[in-house]
RNA sequence: GGUCCCGUGGUGCAGUUUGGAGUGCACGCCGGCCUGUCAAGCCGGAGGUCGCGGGUUCAAAUCCCGUCGGGACCGCCA
């Protein structure tokens, strides 16, 4: 039907007879005999010259067969790619008529989401979902091409899963021919890529679909994508290496350019010096640490367990006081009691309401620790140490840190972080990752006595400030999987009423084995210089839950209910 | 469950603070003119439940209450 695409006609095509198909971009009339209609496919548009343009109108589908032709002097357009060439003797056949669209395909304007939604494969047409849509296949050939070579195997796991009660809210499906049973849509292949080591796959990938019946955001659809991996006989360092090479893979593949290797850093360093775990590398701001500074300070404020401060470095001019009492207004909300701002003065002199009550020692030990300079904007926090951590840490995101999709590139591995976070309802430690993760070697002795010190061998990728997944080594042996269920206060019934298919697959020989999953909408968005993973997928959701294309979800007729044995409540009032 | 922003011809916006005739801008659409444009240009025209419901008022796009929808965020996301 056509011999070739549209945007990639070029001057070495210059007198060839060409047959391409696409879409009436717009079209410039200039009288009776003389048009220009610009043919737009998915590699761009070309300039079509015809004898009147009369019955075509935006967006009709079209078949212009002609000759390519070098544009006449001083009329050639550098803003395309075709610019230099043209079509001309054209002959236009119309495969389809049609209406005028709702909005605009161009990536001037930002149409309306739900309008954008509801004619989504109008919004596809843009140049903008275009490439989007590509930068998403390249990501994923890459990855599947980098897997591939580094020896993994690709095994797809059951949509229609079991329900495992830990973790995130899952999509429930009533079973038909089980009435009163459900299966529930998996939240990861979590547990079946476990199954799949102790069955000696011992490389194993997946892109994965994943879905979590949870609130949605702007880096978070119910279902979404992962590069779902696990290894056998692996160290933590290797999984790292092998995610590490995928990721990079793929963003050398979108970009061209290799990132620098990816940093390593423990949680716990993180926490101390971006308030954060999951730092966006790409600025400073470092939270630095006073405590020792103000150990024998008069200032009451500053008697706490521990003090950090940050150097808004030259933004003093830009914070008066309605700016600061607004930082402030921001601390206090995030639990702060306080926050202290000092300026710099031009003479290196502190400018701050608490500078009277600081000795000249402690003010010296402020500027040389926060390596302060006239003009800097210095904002302290004493507090609890976890306390000072998160609101420095927020503040240090809310005053520097560049839109996520903005270059360059800072991946960044988060290790070491704690096997449990907090104590539940019952007192019972809290697994921060899930109850399979393999506890540091050094910290397992600290499972019984202090389980809240004990590190996982668990691990975070983080790329611009944005979490793009998370993996850890699992515990194999079931004398370590027992004294942690103990210490989750999860006793063996339980833990064989909720996990036993695992717990009893791992009595048959189950190899040491950990893994990771990358989230690859957010990775793609963000390497497709978006800030929002709806403009990665095809078919996303709105921020409620709805398809506004399709109208999902819809109710279904009582026979459909009825063969399922389910009946609905009537709706709350 | 909560906080904040938004909803005005097909599209994007202004108008809302301080109530006074559906007022304005740009794009698109329809018709006409136009032989080198490219976000073509010029002339003319059509097109409105100001999301929806209620209230206050002589009078509501504008103020108040509720509700629906979109977005950002908190909670939630082992």
């Amino acid at each position: 039907m056509r011999t070739d695409m549209c945007g990639d006609l070029r001057a070495t095509d210059i007198g060839r007879t060409v047959a391409v198909c696409g879409w009436v971009a717009r079209r410039r009339e200039h009288g009776e005999h003389l048009a220009f209609i610009d043919v737009r496919d998915r590699t761009g548009l070309v300039q079509c010259v015809v004898d009147g343009a009369h019955d075509l109108r935006s967006e009709y589908v079209v078949r212009v067969t002609g000759t390519v032709r070098q544009r006449p002097e001083g009329t050639t357009n550098a803003d395309l790619t075709t610019g230099d060439v043209e079509i001309g003797d054209c002959t236009v056949e119309v495969l389809n008529a049609a209406e005028p669209p709702p909005f605009p395909i161009s990536d001037r304007v930002d149409a309306d989401e739900n309008v954008r939604l509801r004619y989504r494969y109008l919004d596809l047409r843009r140049d903008r979902m275009q490439r989007n849509l590509r930068v998403r296949a390249k990501v994923n050939s890459a990855l599947r091409t980098s897997m591939e070579r580094q020896g993994f195997v690709e095994v797809e796991t059951p949509l229609l899963w079991t329900p495992t009660p830990e973790g995130a809210r899952e999509f429930v499906v009533p079973s038909r021919l089980q009435h009163g049973s459900f299966y529930v849509l998996p939240q990861s292949p979590q547990l079946a890529k476990q199954l799949l080591m102790v069955g000696g796959v011992d490389r194993y990938y997946q892109i994965a679909r994943c879905l979590r019946d949870e609130d949605l955001r702007a880096d978070r659809q119910f279902e979404f994508t992962q590069l779902d991996i696990e290894a056998s006989f692996v160290t933590q360092d290797e999984v790292l290496d092998v995610i590490s090479e995928a990721v990079l893979d793929a963003a050398e593949a979108v970009t061209g350019n290799r990132p620098d290797p990816i940093p390593r850093i423990p949680w716990v360093d993180a926490m101390e010096r971006y308030g954060s775990d999951k730092p966006d590398l790409r600025f400073g701001m470092i939270l630095m640490e006073l405590t020792e500074v103000f150990a024998a300070t008069e200032f009451n404020a500053f008697k706490a367990p521990c003090i950090k401060g940050i150097n808004a470095a030259g933004l003093a001019a830009d914070y008066g006081r309605n700016k600061l009492d607004s930082l402030t207004d921001r601390a206090k909300q995030l639990g702060a009691k306080g926050l202290v701002w000092l300026k710099v003065g031009d003479g290196g002199a502190l400018d701050s309401p608490v500078a009277k009550f600081l000795s000249p020692q402690e003010q010296e030990g402020i500027v040389a620790v926060l390596r302060a300079q006239p003009g800097d904007l210095l904002l302290l926090v004493a507090d609890e140490r976890h306390k000072v951590r998160e609101v420095l840490g927020t503040l240090r995101n809310d005053l520097g840190r560049p839109p996520v999709s903005d270059g360059p590139y800072r991946y960044a591995w988060i290790t070491e972080f704690p096997l449990f976070e907090g104590l539940d309802d019952q007192g019972n430690p809290v697994s921060a990752h899930h109850p399979f993760t393999m506890p540091h070697p050094d910290d397992l002795d600290l499972l019984e006595t202090d389980p809240l010190k004990v590190r996982s061998q668990s691990y975070d990728l983080v790329l611009n400030g944005w979490e793009l997944g998370s993996g850890s080594i699992r515990i194999h042996r079931a004398d370590i999987q027992s004294r942690l269920f103990k210490t989750l206060g999860i006793t063996d019934e339980e833990a064989q009423g909720r996990f036993g298919f695992l717990l009893n697959a791992f009595r048959f020989g189950a190899p040491p084995h950990g893994g990771f999953a990358v989230g690859l909408d957010r990775l793609i968005a963000i390497l497709a210089g978006e800030d929002n993973i709806r403009e990665v997928i095809a078919f996303p959701k709105t921020q409620s839950g709805l398809d506004p294309l399709t109208d999902a979800p819809k109710p279904v007729a009582d026979t459909v209910l009825r063969d399922l044995g389910v009946r609905l409540l009537p709706p709350p009032t």
